[in-house]
RNA sequence: GAGGUUGUAGCUCAGUCGGUUAGAGCGCUAGAUUGUGGUUCUAGAGGUCGCGGGUUCGAGACCCGUCUCCCUCCCCA
């Protein structure tokens, strides 16, 4: 017999905890279906197949794999574990946890594109699993809350998407955020530009980080990375453009050679001209060409959410994929959406102490349980209570009335319905109020009137 | 995946240089109070000192391994 414990970075949700992310569950999901999107779910589980190779080399990695059923090393060989892990892997096990909930609706998308009303909107609120190391607001299991649209390249979706942000953060009490919006297009470009074509990525990664150690560290990363010294000094108008006076004015100067780059900034224009035609006001948008974001298949927009003034991650990103259900043989279908962190959310909520107060109650009222004549007439009562849609519980034992009324107290109920012999005889019962100690003596009807109009 | 750090009662934490029976606060249980919660008082229960090995006459403390918490890198919601 050993002690129980949680598996590394996953949680329990107790009541307390349940009520507030019920909460943020509610929130997200009101503002998604107000935007027109529908519900899906998809496994916990997919083939291999379906995961590898959609999220970087990185990605691959912190996929949770399921070791296949049976004898999974029957017929492995000698070679087999000498080859090392990577191959073995793939002998052992064909199924992982989903990572996200992009791919696997790109690969339900393909599945059922002949049915599917295009565009598609769609929302989904699953956990996903990720084999990371844990820290504080990352966790090895949360919930992502997405929306996304297939089957238009429209820039309307981007400039959605932000309004939908500034419905969302708001009514959970985040006031204080910033949506950062890049363009891939852009970073392509600068690449262009300075001679590194194709090398976008690892730009990125460096890029990425500017605001974090500083620009000095970044050109000793590219350096590291393989970019000429050339490149790196073409690169330097890059490092001090700011977000203040017209940053896309100088960047179209800066890229003016590259024409796909121009693309990404008259994109972004748009989608910032919409988002005032959508009448936003005071969007807190801004453009920063320092964002990057690891995934791979993101192609046009992206963004990532940060809630200002707490140590928390992003609690929030997503972006334009042109090509996600290429890789699984239906090209040409684009896609944007976001994802929300519910988990980190969570966090920066209560760091902030913005959760409301009292979503405690559930039960209203407790019947007693005095003795055994005092449970009978109890049980009659309570399915009146609860038939009047009050919630209503009866304590199941005949303890002393001390322990009863802890209960409730600990339990937050509002009010105990006192039933002795008196309140038999007479058929008024005494109600109590746990917060004022007030009790009154009421028929049934009249508890049932009072509860229901009572602003508890 | 690399580095650092933490782990003692349900919770938060003391525990000196390696030395007798490991402590406190809060919480919990019972009573003071035979039909009344919160406050108060009294009493009580509760420990494989993360786990495994080692050093020692003797380990909660020292050493090694391992797991876990938290942090940095990487990456991300």
């Amino acid at each position: 017999m050993s002690k129980p414990s949680l598996a590394r970075g996953t949680r329990d949700f107790g009541p307390e905890q349940m009520a507030k992310r019920t909460f943020i569950f509610d929130t997200i999901r009101r503002s998604f279906q107000r935007y027109g999107f529908l519900p899906l779910e998809t496994p916990s589980f997919e083939n291999l197949s379906v995961l590898m190779g959609k999220y970087g080399e990185e990605g691959d990695q912190l996929l949770f794999k399921l070791l296949n059923s049976g004898d999974f090393s029957g017929k492995l060989t000698e070679d087999d574990w000498k080859e090392g892990y990577k191959p073995l892997t793939s002998k052992i096990s064909e199924k992982g946890l989903r990572y996200d909930l992009t791919v696997p609706f790109a690969r339900y998308v393909v599945m059922n594109r002949g049915t599917l009303v295009m565009p598609f909107k769609r929302y989904q609120i699953q956990p996903v699993w990720r084999a990371d190391r844990p820290q504080k607001g990352r966790y090895r299991e949360f919930y992502q809350c997405d929306a996304d649209v297939v089957g238009t390249d429209s820039l309307l979706c981007e400039a959605e998407i932000v309004t939908l942000l500034h419905d969302i953060l708001p009514a959970l009490g985040i006031t204080d955020f910033t949506v950062k919006i890049n363009n891939r297009k852009i970073l392509t470009g600068i690449a262009d530009v300075i001679g590194a074509q194709g090398m976008e990525g690892p730009l990125c990664v460096a890029i990425d980080k500017l605001d974090k150690i500083g620009k000095d560290k970044v050109v000793e990363e590219l350096l590291e990375r393989g970019f000429s010294s050339d490149s790196i000094t073409l690169l330097d108008p890059i490092f001090t453009l700011s977000g203040e006076g017209d940053p896309f004015a100088e960047l179209k100067s800066l890229l003016s050679g590259s024409e796909i780059g121009l693309k990404g900034i008259e994109e972004l224009e748009e989608v910032w001209v919409l988002v005032k035609t959508l009448g936003l006001e005071n969007p807190k948008i801004q453009f920063d060409v320092t964002l990057a974001r690891g995934l791979s298949y993101y192609t046009g927009a992206i963004f990532e959410v940060k809630a200002n003034n707490v140590q928390i991650g992003s609690i929030s990103g997503g972006g334009r994929y042109d090509n996600l259900t290429g890789t699984f043989g239906v090209p040409g279908i684009s896609g944007v959406g976001i994802s929300l962190g519910v988990d980190r959310i969570y966090d920066v909520m209560e760091e902030l102490g913005l959760f409301p107060e009292s979503q405690k109650t559930s039960t209203k009222v407790m019947i007693s349980n005095f003795d055994n004549d005092a449970f009978k007439y109890g049980l009659s009562i309570l399915p009146k209570l609860r038939n009047a849609e009050i919630n209503a519980e009866i304590y199941p034992d005949s303890v002393k009335l001390k322990k009863q009324l802890d209960y409730a107290d600990r339990k937050n109920i509002p009010f105990v319905i006192l039933i002795g012999s008196d309140e038999m005889q007479s058929g008024l019962l005494t109600l109590k109020n746990m917060k004022t100690g007030e009790q009154h003596k009421l028929s049934a009807d009249d508890i049932i009137t009072h509860l229901t109009s009572a602003a508890l």
